[in-house]
DNA sequence: TAGATTGTTAATCGATTAACAATC
DNA sequence: TAGATTGTTAATCGATTAACAATC
């Protein structure tokens, strides 16, 4: 097991991503050597921060060099997992459906969403980009026939428990939940939520911080 | 200054939508108390963090009763800044952009799109929702006759940037940021990722600790 | 070589958790 | 009252940052 993940941040991981993108970037250029100082530079983190994640990956760098650009991108997919891609079904075909069903960086994840399921007859048939609409009745019987690890929940938030529900009792390991509701699942679910709520209650405080912080300044000019 | 959010952890503000939403269930059923115990329990929270992340509001409870809920409810709605409805132009009207202006759910968070642009001819005079889509060219003049402090940018990677700067250009206070690029622009302006990317490299690193445990645990067995 | 960069070890910082007195 | 729950203070835990030797 050379380069588990067990123990890696989950800030790091979360800054994962934003190397690669840029790496890959740097490799589209034909860059070879990148430094952390660089990627740090161009992503407004301290280069010491990047060495530390960079070191997560078990990749090594020259000094005064820097790091193989190709390997770093090598060395980042793997830990994240992405070099294995998995398939996921979608449940949920309206408008933020359709969007993730057409979303084509999914593939350099690692993630193929293989069929999309929706209660509405009328879009029973239809497809979203590559990927067929089923009838939500037709789930269980897809999944028995259809090797399906993950499991990505669009519909609105009354219906989202329900569906969670039915994914996780025909074998699901992960959910990847799209409405707006907390899931009660048992522990062995793997559960990630994408919270609009969530983001935008984080930009609402930077926000409200900031004109804080500007009246602030402003009463002490005129002190 | 009876209840700034300056020094409320991050994470805190992260947990307080979900509180929200819970809250806003227990109002509509009619219950007036709750406790830190019960919306922990709800969570999968430990009680003593609840209570924590209420204390940030300022609101007190009564040993043994709890919290009333609509007080509650108005104190996290207070902190977060979601009293307060604040315009938002939404740049890019493809399925993303439209998906994000047909969600309903941003009226309770404060959050009001106002109009979107795009440089598709094709979307021009088109409606998502109730929201009029313009041409990208009309957007200085939109920001200059019309107060809007917020910019949702849901446009591809390449072309994010360059939409940013225009947005920072025209005044534009925070940028809600739906592009898989890191955008970079002057510190006064606040910026927010949803990034699909970091949310599911989470997820994916969730499962391969899961997967790694289990498959130890095995080998335990074997043993 | 000189100097920039790496990688490691230690210090700092901030959030979570524990302990416990106060209270209804 | 007894016992559940609050709120505060202190301890723990984990991530970030600093310091610095190693190195190309």
């Amino acid at each position: 097991m050379a380069t588990d993940n067990r123990g890696i941040p989950i800030p790091t991981i979360k800054r994962f991503p934003s190397y690669l993108r840029l790496l890959k970037g740097y490799r589209d250029e034909g860059m070879e050597m990148v430094s952390a100082t660089m990627l740090a530079d161009e992503l407004g983190l301290k280069p010491i921060q990047v060495r530390k994640d960079i070191s997560c990956t078990g990749i090594e760098g020259k000094p005064k060099v820097g790091f193989t650009v190709v390997k770093l991108i090598d060395a980042i997919v793997h830990t994240l997992g992405w070099d294995n891609a998995t398939d996921a079904v979608l449940i949920g075909a309206g408008h933020l459906g359709s969007a993730l069903a057409r979303y084509e960086g999914f593939e350099s994840y690692g993630l193929k969403i293989v069929a999309a399921f929706d209660i509405d007859q009328q879009k029973w048939g239809a497809k979203l980009g590559d990927v067929p609409v089923y009838p939500l009745s037709h789930l269980q019987q897809y999944l028995e026939e259809n090797h399906v690890n993950i499991g990505v929940i669009a519909v609105p938030a009354v219906q989202a428990q329900e569906v969670a529900e039915k994914l996780v009792a025909c074998g699901i390991l992960a959910i990847w939940n799209f409405a707006p509701k907390d899931l009660k699942l048992p522990p062995r679910v793997v559960v990630q939520r994408t919270d609009l709520a969530t983001s935008f209650a984080v930009l609402s405080a930077k926000v409200k911080r900031k004109m804080a912080k500007e009246d602030l300044l402003e009463e002490d000019d005129e002190w």
